[in-house]
DNA sequence: CCTGCTTTGTAAGGCATACTTACAAACATG
DNA sequence: CATGTTTGTAAGTATGCCTTACAAAGCAGG
C-alpha cells in the first residue's frame, strides 16, 4: 500500500516521471470525491477533466488499495445505463487523532474519515511531568487508540502546542516540557503505522479550510495557556523560517497603558498576557472587575496585534478558536471592531471574524486532516 | 514559440499530462542554467536529475526556439570528451521594463536577461494628469522602447503602484489616477508582445527573490509617496484575498502619541503619515526639527508595525527598498532594534534588516523578472 | 412491444515522454 | 600509444493518457 504523494511533493522543484502525473492525478480523483463526495466514474471524468477511461483506470487501482468503494447505482434520474457510484471509504477507513494542547489533559480519538469519533481516550497530565513520563503518556494514548481500530487505519496524527519541524520533531514546547523530542519518528517506530505531527493551531486551521467552506487564506487564532495562530496561504501552510510561524504570544501591545501586564517572559504588555486564558481569568477575579470592559480591552488588544498581518496579507477571514466563555460576542465584536478600524484605509478589506463550528474537536479534527492530507494528498 | 508554463501553472489543481511534465522539466533546465551559469548538457543531466538523453532533449528544444546558446567547449579540466557549454543567450534575448511608481516621472528600459540596460527612457508626469494621459504616456513609453529592441523581445514587464490583479488590470491606483484600467490587455494589444503588469513592492520583492541570494520568505517595504510591500512565502508571492496584500500605508501606530500626524485619509498616525517620503521630509525641515530623532523615531513607527507581521511569518530577512538618504542607518538600526525588542520573547528570531543592492533599478529588475518567471517559469 | 437514443463503463490501439542500454567521439594519462 | 573517462546521441522499452470503438442498460415515443 503505497503512500499516495503528498501535494508538497507535486509542488517540488524536481523532474517529472510518468509516474508522477499518475500520483498527481490520484490524488486529484481523491480531492473530487472527497469533497463532491459519492458520485460515478464518468461524473469523476468531468469533474477532473480526465477521461472516463483514465478515470476508471485510476479508480480500479484505488479500489483495489482499498481506499475507494463501490456504493451501489444511483436511483437512475434520466435516459442512460445507471451509474455505479464510488466514494471513498469513509467509514471503512480510520485515523487516530490526538490533540496535545489541553491544559491539563492529554486527549485523543479514533475517528473515520466523517470525523465521527469512534472511541475516544483521555489521559490526565500530571503537574510536575517529566519529559519521558510525557511521552510514555502519549505513546501510551496513541497505542491505546490504535489498538481500538476495527478497521482499516490509515495513520496517526497529533496535535502538539510548541514549534515543530517538518519531519515531526518538537523543536521546543514549554507546556509540556519537550526540547528536541523526536514525536513522529518515535511513535511511528513504536506503532507501526505512518505518523504526523504537526502544531495544535496549524491542525486547526487545516481542519477549517479543509473541512468548511473558506477562503484558500485563512488565518486561526488559538487561544488557551498561551497564544497561538496558523495561517493558510492559497490553502498552503505557512511555516516560517524556523518552523515558529504563529508565535505571536509575545508581541508586545499597549504596552504604555498604564495597566499594561507584566509577562513571564519578561517583558510588558506582550499579547498573551493580555489575554490567554489563564490571565484573563485572572483579570476578571480581580476585586470590582468590569466583566465587559476587560473583555472588550483584551479583544482590541487581539484587534491591534492582527491588524498589521491582515493588511499586509489582505485576509478576509479570520478565526477564533478558543473557549467561547471567555472569548464569546464581547470579546470577537471588540476584537474586530479594533481590527477594522486598524486596517479601513481605501481597502476593500471585509474582514470576517468568527468562531469555528465544533471549535472543542478542532485540534482533532486538524490531526485528521493532516493524515488525509500526507496519506491520500486530500486538502 | 509557444509560452513555457509557469510555475503557478503547474501547481495547479488540473489533471497532468504527459506533455505537462516535459513542460515542467523544460522549465526545470531553464532555471538550473538560469541560476547555474553556463554548464554542458551532462551538467544539467546531474542537476536536475534528468538522464543526459532527457537533458539532450530539452536542449534541442530550447535550442531550436532561440532562448539556449551553445557557447563553444569548455577548457577540459579532466579525462574524456571536452564538454559543450549551453546557456540561456543572456545577452540576445531581451525585455522592456517598466516602473512606474517614480514620484515625478515613468521610467523604462530595455534589457537583456542580465539585466543590464541597453535603452532608457524617462517621460516626465504631468501634475494634472487625467487617466487617460497617463495611459498614453505609459503605451508611448513602452512602444518607444520595444522599438528600440535589436534582438529577440521576451516581452514587457510593468511594475505599478496600487492594486492590481492576477491578470494585470489596475483596479486602484490613486498616485496615477488609475481605476480599473485593464493595463496589460492594452498594452499587450498595442504592441503585439507578451505583457504582464504587477504592484510594483511585489516586483520589487521578486527581483530580491530571485535576482539575489535570499531566504524563500522575504518581505520588502518600499517607501516613496506612499508605503507598500511585497511579500514572497516559499517564493512565492502572497496576493490577498483581493490582491491588495502589502497594503500596509494606513495601519496605525502610536495613534495616541502627542505628535501624532494625521494621515489624508482621515485617521491618525497611519504608518504613511509617519514615514512617507513627503511626510517625513516635512517633519524634517520644520523648525527646530531633530533630524536623527525624527529618523529614529519613524524607523520606530515601522518596527513596530512590522512586528507582528514578523511574529506571524517567522520572518528572518526584511527588505527596506527605498531612497538610502532618508532611510539609511539612523531609520534603519531604529526600525531593527524596535522590532527585535517586539518579537523576541523566546523565538531564535534573528531578523535581518537590509537596504537591497542597486535599490534605484529595483522595479525595474523586479519587471525584468516578471517576464523570466511568466515567459520562461524562471524564478 | 420494439426501435432508437442516451449514458456508462471497458477494450484496443496510438502518441508522448522519460528511462535503460549501447556506442561513437574526443581527450588525459601512464 | 593503449587505456580509461567523459560527453553526447541512437535504439528500444515502460508508463500513462488519449482517441476510437463498443457492449450494457436504461428511457421515450411510436
Amino acid at each position: 500500500m503505497p503512500r499516495i504523494a503528498s501535494p508538497s511533493s507535486a509542488r517540488t522543484r524536481e523532474r517529472v516521471l510518468p509516474e508522477h502525473a499518475r500520483l498527481h492525478n490520484l490524488v486529484l480523483v481523491l480531492r473530487s470525491l472527497f469533497h463532491g463526495g459519492a458520485m460515478s466514474r464518468a461524473d469523476l471524468a468531468r469533474a477532473t477533466g480526465l477521461t472516463r477511461v483514465t478515470t476508471s483506470g485510476l479508480i480500479a487501482e484505488l479500489i483495489g488499495e482499498g481506499i475507494v468503494v463501490e456504493k451501489g447505482t444511483r436511483a437512475s434520474a434520466g435516459p442512460g445505463k445507471p451509474a455505479v457510484l464510488v466514494d471513498l471509504d469513509r467509514v471503512g477507513l480510520q485515523v487516530v487523532a490526538l490533540d496535545l494542547s489541553g491544559a491539563d489533559e492529554y486527549h485523543g480519538a479514533l475517528m473515520d474519515l466523517r470525523g465521527a469519533v469512534i472511541a475516544r481516550r483521555r489521559v490526565r497530565r500530571e503537574s510536575e511531568e517529566s519529559s519521558s513520563q510525557a511521552q510514555a503518556a502519549v505513546v501510551g494514548l496513541a497505542r491505546d487508540l490504535v489498538q481500538a481500530a476495527d478497521s482499516r487505519l490509515l495513520g496517526v496524527g497529533v496535535g502538539s502546542p510548541g514549534v515543530i519541524s517538518e519531519d515531526g520533531v518538537v523543536l521546543e514546547a514549554p507546556n509540556i516540557g519537550w526540547e528536541g523530542v523526536p514525536l513522529r519518528q518515535l511513535l511511528q517506530d513504536e506503532l507501526g503505522v505512518p505518523v504526523v505531527v504537526g502544531n495544535d493551531a496549524n491542525a486547526a486551521a487545516q481542519a477549517e479550510y479543509t473541512l468548511g467552506e473558506t477562503e484558500p487564506d485563512l488565518l486561526l487564532i488559538r487561544v488557551g495557556r498561551g497564544v497561538g495562530a496558523g495561517l493558510l496561504i492559497r490553502g498552503m501552510l505557512v511555516t516560517g523560517t524556523h518552523h515558529a510561524a504563529g508565535e505571536i504570544g509575545h508581541v508586545p501591545v499597549g504596552e504604555d497603558a498604564p495597566d499594561a501586564p507584566s509577562c513571564a517572559c519578561g517583558n510588558i504588555g506582550c499579547l498573551e498576557a493580555w489575554i490567554s486564558v489563564p490571565r484573563l481569568t485572572a483579570a476578571l477575579h480581580r476585586e470590582g472587575a468590569d466583566r465587559e470592559a476587560i473583555l472588550r480591552g483584551a479583544g482590541a488588544r487581539l484587534g491591534t496585534v492582527l491588524a498589521p498581518v491582515v493588511s499586509m496579507l489582505n485576509l478576509s477571514d479570520v478565526v477564533v478558536a478558543a473557549s467561547p466563555t471567555l472569548f464569546g460576542d464581547i470579546f470577537l465584536d471588540a476584537a474586530g471592531e479594533n481590527l477594522r478600524s486598524h486596517t479601513l484605509g481605501r481597502s476593500h478589506a471585509e474582514v470576517r471574524m468568527r468562531v469555528p463550528a465544533e471549535s472543542e474537536e478542532i485540534v482533532l479534527r486538524g490531526a485528521l486532516v493532516m493524515v488525509l492530507s500526507s496519506e491520500l494528498g486530500i486538502s
